[in-house]
DNA sequence: AGCACATTTCGATAATTCTGGAAACGTTCT
DNA sequence: AGAACGTTTCCAGAATTATCGAAATGTGCT
C-alpha cells in the first residue's frame, strides 16, 4: 500500500500539455496510426499542412514530453509514437479510479508486431 | 468502415488542455478518487491549498471541457468526475492504435456503484 | 428582513505558448 | 569541394492562460 506512481505529476502535466494542441494531437494520432515504421518530419508536415518550422516546434514539444521517439534515417528524421509512454499516461489518469477498486481498467497498446520494414 | 469518432477533435483538445495543468490534474484525480459522492468546492480548495477564486477558474475549465459535473446541495456546489467523458477521451487517444488491430484496449471506468449517500 | 456562509465574477498583471520566415546545420550525392 | 535536400534554430510579435484580491451573487438560517 505504498502505491508509488509509475508516472510523476510533472510528467503527466507535460504529456497532457503536449497533446492539448490541435496540431500536436493530430500529429500524435497520426504517428499512433503509422505504427512502428514511423514517419519522416517532412511527410508529417505535408500531411498536416503545417510549415516546417512550426512542425519542428511541435515535434520538440512531444519529444520533451516523451510521447514520441526520434531516429535518423539517411537525410530524414523519423518519428514514432512511444506506446509505453501513452499507456503510462492513461494509467495515471485512471489511477485510483473507482476508489482503488478494479473496475476493468486494463489498458495496453503494445507497439504492434508489425511487419518491420520489409527489407 | 466509416468510423465516425465518439469524440470530436475540438472536444479532445479542450479536455486535454483542461487536464494539462498542475492544479487541475490534481483536482480531477481527487474527484476521480472521491467517486460518486463528489466534493464541495470549499473542501477541494482546502485540500489543494488553492485560493477559492483560482479554484473557481479551474473548476470552470474542467466543466467546460465536460470532465466534471456540478450539482448544488444546500449552500455548497458539489463536483463529481464525469467518468464516461474520461473514458471517451482515453478511447479517442488510443483510437486506431495498432493500425486498427485490436491490441487489448478495453478501457472502462464506470461510476462505481458506491454506497450512494447512506441517508 | 438581516446576517453569515459558499462560491463565483471582475479586473489587472504576469507568465507561457504559438506562429512562421529567414538563416544555420547536418547529410548525402557527384 | 560543392550543391541540393531535409530539418532545426533563431527571433519577434500575437494570442492565450494563470493568478488572486476585492466585490458581487446566491442560499439558507433566525
Amino acid at each position: 500500500m505504498g502505491e508509488l506512481p509509475l508516472v510523476k505529476k510533472e510528467t503527466a502535466v507535460l504529456a497532457l500539455g503536449a497533446l492539448a494542441q490541435e496540431h500536436r494531437l493530430a500529429l500524435f494520432r497520426l504517428l499512433v496510426r503509422a505504427g512502428d515504421k514511423g514517419m519522416a518530419a517532412g511527410a508529417i508536415a505535408e500531411e498536416l499542412s503545417v510549415p516546417s518550422s512550426s512542425l519542428s516546434f511541435h515535434l520538440t514539444q512531444l519529444r520533451n514530453a516523451g510521447l514520441i521517439l526520434q531516429e535518423r534515417q539517411h537525410r530524414s528524421l523519423i518519428y514514432r509514437a512511444n506506446y509505453p509512454a501513452m499507456n503510462a499516461l492513461v494509467g495515471y489518469l485512471m489511477e485510483n479510479c473507482c476508489a482503488g477498486g478494479d473496475c476493468g481498467t486494463s489498458t495496453a497498446c503494445e507497439a504492434p508486431a508489425q511487419e518491420r520494414k520489409s527489407a
